[in-house]
Formats: C-alpha cells, structure tokens, sequence
DNA sequence: GCATGATAAATGAC
DNA sequence: GTCATTTATCATGC
C-alpha cells in the first residue's frame, strides 16, 4: 500500500494543474503591486500561499515563471497590468 | 538537443572565462542549458545513489565517460541534492494529515 | 495551438 | 558547500 501511494505521488508530482481563479487573482495583485521588485520575501510566500491554498514551492514556481514571462514579453501583459494597476489604486483610496 | 555526448573530440564548451585580452566587455553569455541524455542520467544517478557528495576523482572520471565538464558533474550534484531535499519536503507535507500511515 | 505549472541546467550570492 | 534565481524545456490543460 505504502508503494503504491510513494508510486502515485512520484507520478502526481508532474501533473499539471492550473489554479483556481482566485489564487491567480492574489498572486497577480502583488506581483503588480510589486513591479519594481517581484520578489516576495519567504514569509510573504508563506502567506501568499496559505491565502491561495498552494505550497510555497508552488509560489515560488509562479512567481519565476510570472517574471521571466513578463520581462520576455511585457507587451502581451500590458493588458493585465493595467487591470490590476487600478484595482490596487481602488484599494489604495479605501 | 543533439547530445553534448556524441563526439568526444567536440570542442567542448567554453571555457568560459578568461577574458585576456581586456578590451570588449562582453558579459560572457551564459551557457545554454542543454538537457543530458539518458545515458548521461543513468550514469550520474548510479553514482549519486552510492555517494551523495562525490569526490574529485570520480568527477574527472565521471565527467570523462559522460563527455561532461567537471564543472557540470559537481553542478549535477549540487541540483540533484537540493531535488532530493525538495522531494523529502513533498513527501512529509504529503503525507502528514493522511489518515494512513 | 498556446497558456500554464513543474522540472532540469546553469549562474551567483553568501 | 547551500540555496534562491534565471532560463529553456517538458508535460499538461483547454
């Protein structure tokens, strides 16, 4: 039994899944809100990913991927970023 | 990919440094990474199941078989260490709070 | 068909 | 040495 679930997770460990709406959403708004310097501290990640229900790993994986992604081709996020650029303006004046 | 491995007398990578003459300030462009064959993982797996620190003599004849830099053998290990920490943590994370076991 | 998350080489801080 | 990271590659979702 202990095989099989050690054999399931091994397996497991690659399968893709994307994240739910929500935790994009958090993920997003720091890391726009943090353009000048997207790099969360590990006891922002902590909270990032008990806030989106993910690892910290997990978080540390999005984040690379976000800033290399972005830097790469800021024109295609540009979009984005405006959305996300004014949602935090919002929160600011509340 | 067209291995790094195949033709032993390929003038291997770079070396990278040295940048005698001073002039040009070429940052050195950093090594493309290359994913290693089959072989190249069998090899460097077998060794790290015996010795998860390997030492100086058997990465220069390890790097010699596998057509390797020593520098990309000790770097192998240095990856493949931190995976092996990283998957205990997966393991543990994964299997705390499974009301088997 | 790309978007996206995870992993594999390679670098650099310390 | 560890370890966060960059970059390209892999594998999957849709």
């Amino acid at each position: 039994a202990v095989m099989i679930l050690r054999s399931r997770f091994l397996d497991a460990r690659r399968k893709r899944r994307n994240f739910n709406k929500q935790a994009t959403e958090i993920l997003n708004e720091y890391f726009y809100s943090h353009l000048s310097n997207p790099y969360p501290s590990e006891e922002a990640k902590e909270e990032l990913a008990k806030k989106c229900g993910i690892t910290v790993s997990q978080v540390s994986n999005w984040f690379g991927n976000k800033r290399i992604r972005y830097k790469k081709n800021i024109g295609k996020f540009q979009e984005e970023a405006n959305i996300y650029a004014a949602k935090t303006a919002v929160t600011a004046t509340n | 990919n067209t291995n790094p491995g195949s033709s032993a007398s390929s003038s291997s990578a770079a070396k990278e440094g040295s940048k005698s003459g001073g002039s040009s300030s070429a940052p050195r462009t950093r090594k493309k990474r290359c994913p290693y064959s089959k072989f190249q993982i069998r090899e460097l797996e077998r060794e790290f199941f015996f010795n998860v620190y390997i030492n100086k003599e058997k990465r220069l004849q390890l790097s010699r078989m596998l057509n390797l830099t020593d520098r990309q053998v000790k770097i192998w290990f240095q990856n493949r260490r931190m995976k092996e920490k990283k998957l205990s943590r997966d393991r543990l994370q994964y299997f705390s709070g499974n009301p088997l076991l």
